[in-house]
DNA sequence: TACATATTCCACCCTGAGGTAGGAATTATG
DNA sequence: CATAATTCCTACCTCAGGGTGGAATATGTA
C-alpha cells in the first residue's frame, strides 16, 4: 500500500519545482534540498523530461523547469511515467477478472478504497498539491 | 497500491481452507486448486504454521488445518506474518514524521484512504470474507 | 579555455519470487 | 514387521527488477 521510492522522488521533486515558480532547478540543487541520491535523481529527471513533463537546459546555470500549467499535471501522469499503472485499479488478490458480477472474496471490502484511490490520483494535480499547507518536500 | 504476491497467496489459501471446514488440506491440493507454485506455497504454509495461524499434520493424508475460530484471524494478522506491516499506515511520500500538525504535501489527499484501508484490514476476519458471495479462490 | 550541467553506460547490492535437493515424520500396504 | 508412499520442512540456488554509485560524454555558459 505504497508508491515506489522512485514515484515518491518524482512527486516530491515536481512539487518542489512547482513551488519555485518558473526558475530553473538543477539536479544538484534538488538532490541537496530533498535529500535524494544525486545520480539516481539525474536519471529520474531525464525520464520525466523525455516524457514531456518537464524541459531541460544544459550548461552552466542549467536545470529543469515545468513549462506546463500545474493544473494539467496529475498525480496519475507522474506515476504512469515512472512506474506504469499496473498496480492501480487492481483486484486486491490479483484476479484479472474481478468485478461486481464475478467478485473475488475481497472485492466487497476492497472496492470502495480502490475506487477512492484511483479517483484521487486521477483528479489531484500539482496545482491542488501546491495549495496545501505543507512545509515539507 | 497492492499486496505482495505472497500475501495474495496466503489470503487465498486461508480463505479456501476455511471454506473446506475442519478437514486437512495438503499443499499439493491447495497448489492445484488455487494454481499457486507448489514449492513456494509449501514454504509459505510452513511460515503460517510456525506463526501459529494454522497447524500441520505430517505423513500420508497429512496437511494443514485452521484450528482457531475464523473470526479471530484478521487480514492484518495474515499480512503481518507474511510481509510485516511497514507498508501500512504509511506516509504516501515516505516521510517518517507525517501527521495533521506536520503534514507532507500529499497528507490531506491520502489520509482518508490510508485510514480506511488500515481500518479494513484490521477489522475484516476470515469469517467476514467467507460470508461473501464469491465463487473464486 | 575552463567549468557546470545534463545525459548515458556499466557494475553492484538487496529483495521478492520461484526452483532443486534432500531430510523427517507418519501412514498405507505386502 | 518392513518397506514404500506421502507429506511437511529446511537449506541452498537462480533470476529479474528496483535502487545506487562511478565514470565518461555531450552541451552549454562565463
Amino acid at each position: 500500500m505504497r508508491l515506489s521510492t522512485t514515484s515518491e522522488y518524482a512527486i516530491r521533486s515536481l512539487v518542489y519545482m512547482a513551488s519555485c515558480g518558473p526558475e530553473l532547478c538543477s539536479v544538484k540543487h534538488l538532490s541537496e534540498k530533498l535529500d535524494i541520491p544525486y545520480k539516481y535523481l539525474g536519471r529520474l529527471m531525464a525520464t520525466l523530461g523525455n516524457a514531456g513533463l518537464i524541459s531541460s537546459t544544459r550548461g552552466k546555470n542549467g536545470g529543469y523547469t515545468i513549462d506546463k500549467p500545474l493544473s494539467t499535471i496529475r498525480l496519475l501522469d507522474i506515476v504512469q511515467i515512472v512506474d506504469g499503472l499496473d498496480n492501480f485499479d487492481r483486484c486486491l488478490l490479483g484476479f484479472p477478472e474481478c468485478n461486481d458480477d464475478d467478485p473475488c472474496p475481497m472485492h466487497d471490502f476492497w472496492k470502495e478504497h480502490n475506487e477512492g484511490i484511483t479517483e484521487m490520483i486521477t483528479n489531484v494535480s500539482l496545482a491542488e498539491i501546491l495549495a496545501s499547507k505543507s512545509k515539507k518536500f
